[in-house]
DNA sequence: GTCTATAGGCAGATAGAC
DNA sequence: GTCTATCTGCCTATAGAC
């Protein structure tokens, strides 16, 4: 049982922090959800920010996997961005922000390790982005003025602030509002 | 020395919840800077929710009277949309996110009259742009797809995840590149 | 691995002196 | 208005039994 406690640990906290934030939940929170005790999760991690930094990493892992995932099954750039901000949205219908969006704008209550981590995971999404986009208008599949790297850093704000506006409004709408103009943007007509 | 003080309160209170989010400062962290006692917060503001509440709605306040001296001092959408755009962008050059920003991330852990109130400043906002939108689209001074309120709640997004995203960064001109990628959409030159 | 027990500190909040 | 003193409760973390 020793993988199974630790991974249910890790989800709990993840929904904990996405839902709450970093500093708006407690070992106890995640012990009464697992159905243990607060001190055994120490067994586990050590440290409140052992158990923040097992979680980044292992969010990063998942969230490149899945962009893996999105090129081997989407070859057209519109859909591997459509896919792109089908996971944010996925994310949303549960009532949860980004791990990282949330973890970024905790920023400076937060251990150093955990933000060069949430660093590291804009990089790999803005360094995604910014390939498919440059392949997609290479192709001719989409237009857009401008460097890629701007388009890319405004998609993945965008997504990022979407999340927290559209959540607060209790509107799931208002999210695909604002993506659906963007996705406008680049000529997709559908 | 009454509401001087009060208003000393808000000003470090509003900044701490800007940088390390509402769970992330304590009645004694504003003690410390304001230069009083923890306990003589509590003479202006019986619970950390009344002040929160407070907050928030001088925030709002504040904030509605810059959407009107934008209107007085630009005629053009474009320079009202810049307007906009620039008081975000003056609240990240303090290394501060939107504080309805945070407080909608953390909205979970957060009491009802606050999250209430942080749904009103997001309503503001967007109603202003989409006003601003349609009168621009109207005039010929920009040009854009779809419905305004789609560019609106775009922009808003935008704006509230280019903070956490170049916050996080510590790039600035991330979130210069993301809000420029917008105007460029606008047909809007320069 | 998980438990009980507990340490040590900090949180929000109140009472009452000045 | 601001202070000191203090309460109660929750937090992270550790020690040691099982």
């Amino acid at each position: 049982m020793s993988e199974v406690t630790a991974e249910k640990v890790l989800d709990v906290a993840q929904a904990l922090i996405q839902r709450r934030g970093y500093n708006g939940f407690s070992f106890r929170d995640i012990a009464e959800a697992v159905g243990i005790r607060s001190a055994s999760i120490h067994y586990y991690f050590p440290s409140k920010t052992d158990l923040g930094i097992a979680l980044v990493t292992r969010y990063h892992s998942a969230f490149a996997a899945e962009l893996a995932a999105i090129e081997n099954r989407q070859s057209s750039s519109v859909k591997r961005l459509k896919s792109f901000i089908g996971l944010f949205r996925q994310t949303l219908e549960n009532r949860r922000l980004c791990l990282c969006g949330m973890l970024g704008a905790e920023r400076d209550s937060l251990p150093d390790p955990i933000n060069a981590q949430v660093r590291d995971f804009f990089v790999l999404c803005e360094s995604w982005l910014i390939d498919v986009l440059k392949q997609g208008r290479l192709a001719g599949e989409i237009e857009f003025r401008g460097p890629p790297q701007g388009m890319a850093d405004h998609l993945l704000a965008l997504l990022e602030g979407a999340m927290v506006v559209a959540r607060s409004l209790e509107d799931l709408s208002r999210f695909d509002k604002a993506t659906a103009a963007y996705l406008r943007i680049l000529r997709t007509a559908a």
